[in-house]
DNA sequence: AAGACGAAAGTGGTTGA
DNA sequence: TCAACAACTTTCGTCTT
């Protein structure tokens, strides 16, 4: 939603405070009373250069003002316009005409685009809050919709599909990866679904994707678990150990992780069920047990995790 | 009784002819 | 386009704790 703010209005209207009368105060943040509190009006106009760009080279050229653009807004801001009606004069009968066509095409066009756009960014906010994204990758998912509208992807599909497939991939992309599960839940989609338009999508958008880390997966599981930061700690190493030897290629990202988490928690002390954590990673105990059985024979944690059995066998009789 | 283990059959996706 | 295949799931019986 776009608030439009006028300031200068404002100020000149309301100087003083509605509940105490003092005098107002402004910062570059609010409109608010020194005496009482009372927050009159947050968020005024940026009056200063985008600062979006670093770069002090190309900082000068943007001299654009105003809030930092951003793709919420279902129109970037900004709406194409093709001509305007003073424009016509210049044209010839024919042509003015064939102007006028256009125009009205124009504005059919962008309306039916946005309105495409509006009801999928709402939807892309619902889910997107629902797995309490963070606003980057909103952003992000909601780039890479606008792109495949574009593309005329979104043709023959359903947008909600689109919707969760773009967010799927944004989370991808910035390393914040969930699971098709996860996304499905949010979005009422079939896993499979999701699935296959997030392959279609990233390869027409020529978006290249990694198969992602387990690692990424491991802070989240754990704290669903609640297992200690020392075996997150853990489990992280098992992973690297794991990535060293090279047996995560072909695997599934999800598998390994929960296995690296299994028993990293065994080690520890802070044991879970199998089935605890393969319900949390989103795979089933019979794939965490294969990766379980490759991870410890691989990285010869054998002994290790026999000899933790045996202290705690030791512990269980010596307390009964 | 619950959890761990493993075998067997089925599913959906990838790959290479 | 189709068959082979690798990973993963589902299901189920057995063993262990």
């Amino acid at each position: 939603m776009m608030k439009t703010y006028n300031i200068i209005g404002k100020m000149k209207e309301q100087t003083r405070c509605e509940i105490c009368g003092e005098r107002l105060r402004f910062d570059r943040f609010q409109t608010y009373c020194e005496n009482c509190g009372n927050v009159v009006e947050d968020m005024p106009i940026n009056f200063g250069k985008e600062f979006a760009n670093v770069d002090p080279e190309k900082a000068e050229k943007r001299t654009r003002t105003g809030s930092p653009m951003t793709q919420t807004d279902s129109d970037l801001g900004l709406s194409t316009n093709v001509g305007n009606f003073s424009d016509l004069k210049k044209f010839n009968a024919k042509d003015r005409f064939k102007m006028l066509r256009i125009m009205r095409w124009n504005k059919r066009v962008s309306v039916a685009l946005e309105r495409n756009l509006k009801s999928a960014f709402s939807e892309l906010n619902r889910i997107s809050n629902y797995l309490k994204l963070p606003k980057s990758i909103e952003e992000e998912g909601k780039r890479i919709y606008r792109d495949a509208v574009q593309r005329n992807l979104v043709r023959g599909r359903s947008m909600e599909k689109v919707v969760a497939a773009a967010l799927y991939t944004a989370c991808r992309i910035n390393d914040l990866p969930r699971t098709l599960d996860e996304l499905s839940e949010a979005s009422s989609i079939e896993k499979k679904e999701i699935g296959k338009t997030y392959r279609f999508i990233t390869r027409e958008l020529k978006i290249r994707m990694y198969p992602s880390n387990p690692v990424d997966y491991i802070a989240r599981f754990a704290c669903e678990l609640k297992l200690s930061p020392g075996t997150q700690t853990k489990a992280v190493e098992i992973l690297e150990m794991t990535q060293k030897k090279e047996l995560t290629s072909g695997r599934g990202p999800t598998g390994i992780a929960a296995a690296a988490l299994y028993i990293a928690a065994l080690i520890n002390g802070e044991k879970r069920t199998q089935r605890e954590v393969a319900d949390v990673a989103g795979v089933t105990e019979v794939t965490i047990r294969n990766r379980y059985k490759e991870l410890i024979r691989k990285l010869k944690l054998e002994k290790l995790i026999k000899n933790k059995k045996r202290k705690n066998l030791m512990v269980s009789q010596q307390s009964s």
